[in-house]
DNA sequence: TATGAATGAGTCTTCATTCAT
DNA sequence: CATGAATGAAGACTCATTCAT
């Protein structure tokens, strides 16, 4: 019951240092350098994540999650509207989560489709209702679905890396934001 | 007939062959596939772009001086705004260029500022042009500058990677054209 | 009830598997996959055979031993000669069995004579009496001893292998039987 | 043109050392050892044999190849049972093809039929004609075919590999000889 | 100049073995 | 004693780059 523990708390290390490596790297890094910064060794790596592949997948789903969790916390504001477009605004500000949708979908290598599945309908059934419920209250346009939502969160989590400056982010928010109004 | 017509003649295939290769397999497809498809040996590959940097190099400079080259054409249109809402437009609905500015600029691996350099400016300038007359003819909202524009055409191109139908992606694009506008 | 039974019978489970293992997959086969068939940890197994060659070392053993015993009750039959043709036939016919001897004598990796030590006297000498009787018989010709008769065993067990169907497995036996009559 | 024979040497070069490696140190010997004998880096080896498994492979059709022109010599010769029997003769007798016969059909790991087929047909016919005119003229067995022969071939390189001192090799030959005569 | 064979550093992955629980 | 997670050395294979022809 106790080795389980420690084991966990591999699997952690371990996908944070790859969410980490991924993310200051790219996709290509060696897998050594996961294993570097997790402090463990490479074995360990492959005990949990069998293919490079998977722990890449392992990545990008945590990353939807968080992205999905956010989405659904959101859903629960009092005012939709405002929350969606904080989504938005999260995207193209964090520079943490940043590229962490669009990389995510985007990845090179990996089948997208079928590594995200499992969070996939997650992600998008929160996303859903919060572009529902903003739509509902009248913030956002109602011509557009969740699809379209996410192909636009894709774009400007992706824009955010040409954005320099925070009046630029500002700028270039804006011009989503806008778009987005009824 | 003169040698150097060979030459540049080997030039043009491999880089339109790397272009395909790169766009299809991605920025980490073999040199060999590039030599293969575009009918040299490998040899005649590093003679004109001695390093597989130099090569990528080359081919984003090229799809970007493309973009470039439409907004230049662009901006003698009579009607700059509407000539603005058709770069998104291209962009977003183009397969072939479809990724090209994003993946160009976003491309992991390469120093982009440095490489991009070269062509930066003249893109940046075509960009430009047409963006103040857009703006001029009250076509396009005042508060964005070329900075912002690029990262929107970024953003547009990645977006468009999501995109599956063609309703739908009208339905994007609208987000973006509204967003511009004044 | 003893501590020591349990250790006892897992150390026989953890051979059977072994025994299976090597023979389906072959000598490289991961150790953990005798682990797995003997339904213990990968631990265990190391703990009852400290090497994988170790491990590989008593299979062989207990292969040769059980060619040894049957010799033995052979070598008390009351028509030696023809227990000393069924020595081969089960050799070619026993698909278990089969390459047991020839794969136990010629497993690279191991250093063979080492390993098999303790047990090759003990086989050698119910061989050498069961063919001293079958010879005495008049049933084996007398112009060969203990370790002719070895090397033709484990050409016929290994001839077993490229035997395909039952009368092609006759008609190849027959000529090691009759090269054996006087 | 003449890049072409620097490359072929190398292939035999190659081929050569891998016949030696594997003999050797027994199929599991890795690949650099045999770049080190043939004196090439290992990214020719993999040029010329993609695979380890192809490799193998190559090394063994060349065995059996050689097995075969054996074969098909003999069939010339004017005693044909003589002949016949000094195949057996030497491939319990030659050190360097000895296991040749059987490690090219027995060895684990790669799927031998298919490795093989090429050569296959070669041998068999070369063996089927060599045995037929064998039993014609007397010398040999009338009731094998073939398959045994190959089965019996392969039990001989075998049963070689057990084989001792050169005494002992006469008296194991023997036994083979006599079993198949008529 | 073009060619493509050669090179070897770098990557992913496996597996025997150890050791904390 | 048993367990199975951790370890890292070793092996197969790839690919950018060089260079003899």
């Amino acid at each position: 019951m106790s080795p389980r523990a420690d084991a966990v708390r591999n699997r952690t290390k371990v996908l944070a240092a790859a969410d980490e490596v991924f993310a200051e790297l790219g996709t290509d890094a060696p897998t050594d350098e996961v294993a570097r910064r997790a402090g463990v060794g490479i074995g360990t790596v492959f005990r949990h994540f069998p293919t490079k592949e998977g722990l890449l997948a392992a990545v990008f789903q945590e990353r939807l999650r968080q992205v999905g969790s956010e989405a659904a916390a959101m859903a629960t504001s009092e005012d939709p509207a405002e929350a969606f477009h904080e989504l938005f605004t999260k995207l193209i500000g964090n520079s943490r989560t940043k590229q962490a949708l669009g990389e995510a979908l985007t990845a090179a290598g990996i089948d997208v489709d079928d590594a995200i599945a499992p969070v996939r309908d997650e992600v998008r059934g929160a996303i859903a209702i919060l572009l529902a419920k903003a739509q509902e209250a009248g913030g956002v346009r109602g011509d557009i679905g969740v699809d379209e939502a996410i192909a636009l969160l894709i774009g400007a989590s992706q824009a955010s890396a040409a954005v320099i400056d925070i009046s630029m982010r500002a700028r270039t928010l804006n011009v989503f934001l806008d778009g987005l109004r009824p």
